[in-house]
DNA sequence: GCCTCACATACGCTTAGGCAAATATATTAT
DNA sequence: ATAATATATTTGCCTAAGCGTATGTGAGGC
């Protein structure tokens, strides 16, 4: 077993994937770890809704956490189980055609540059 | 586009998918037309509640109904959209990894060589 | 016509889960 | 210790959807 909870019934993965805000979270957080803030930022909502959707991710052993300091990082961690992670990548696949989802992930680039750069006054944190 | 209803969302589509009974309906349904009667056999259910999920899936775009005199049959029908194709191509493929659903299919094999044979008493309809 | 079979839908009830707003907790800074 | 920041959880409310039971509908059979 890796990293995540003991695995919930398939019933309980697609119920997890049933919601629009947690698809553009697991969007944004294919092949990388993402923190609280920049989901925020991005999604435009607010921090106890995204919070909330991360803790169900969470739960249902999809994603997982790790501190850093005051910021917490999320990212998905691949089942255990072949044909469960068979079915996530065909998810993260789907996701990408979706223009919302490419908006989502240009966003995140953006913010992830500016970032490292030090541009901007609001890149108040440093946390990669 | 085939032969289905215009494509709901893909959270929408998890939550077609976030059901156990749905499932295992899906999974009898995995490269065949399925009569109502049979799903209501196998699964050991009444016929209410498996004609809601039914109704449920048909909404959602996900299966097609046939009638055949007083018999509805079922099938899966394909996503026009090939990542979504591929999303039910894994998931079905997921199931047949599961110990109930490889017993439901094989009571689905039991039921059809016996009323195609005609050896029961209880065949009392064919509609093949 | 009426009756029955196969299936679908409606009703009433209960629970899961979405939301916003408020509050709690953990970490760092001073 | 106090305060500020980043995130998590609780509360109260509302809707979607699960269930069983009862009833409606469409197709044959008589």
């Amino acid at each position: 077993m890796g990293c995540c909870s003991p695995s919930i019934g398939l019933a309980g993965l697609f119920a997890a994937l049933a919601d629009t805000t947690r698809l553009r979270l697991l969007n944004l957080m294919a092949g990388r770890e993402v923190c609280v803030c920049h989901f925020v930022e991005i999604l435009g909502q607010s921090q106890p809704k995204i919070s909330r959707h991360l803790a169900y991710l969470r739960n249902a052993g999809i994603v997982a956490a790790r501190r850093e300091g005051k910021w917490m990082h999320y990212s998905i961690c691949t089942p255990a189980d072949a044909s469960r992670a068979s079915i996530l990548t065909s998810v993260l696949h789907s996701l990408s055609s979706d223009e919302q989802m490419r908006a989502d992930r240009a966003k995140l680039e953006r913010a992830c540059t500016v970032q490292l750069l030090g541009i901007s006054e609001d890149a108040h944190h440093i946390h990669a």
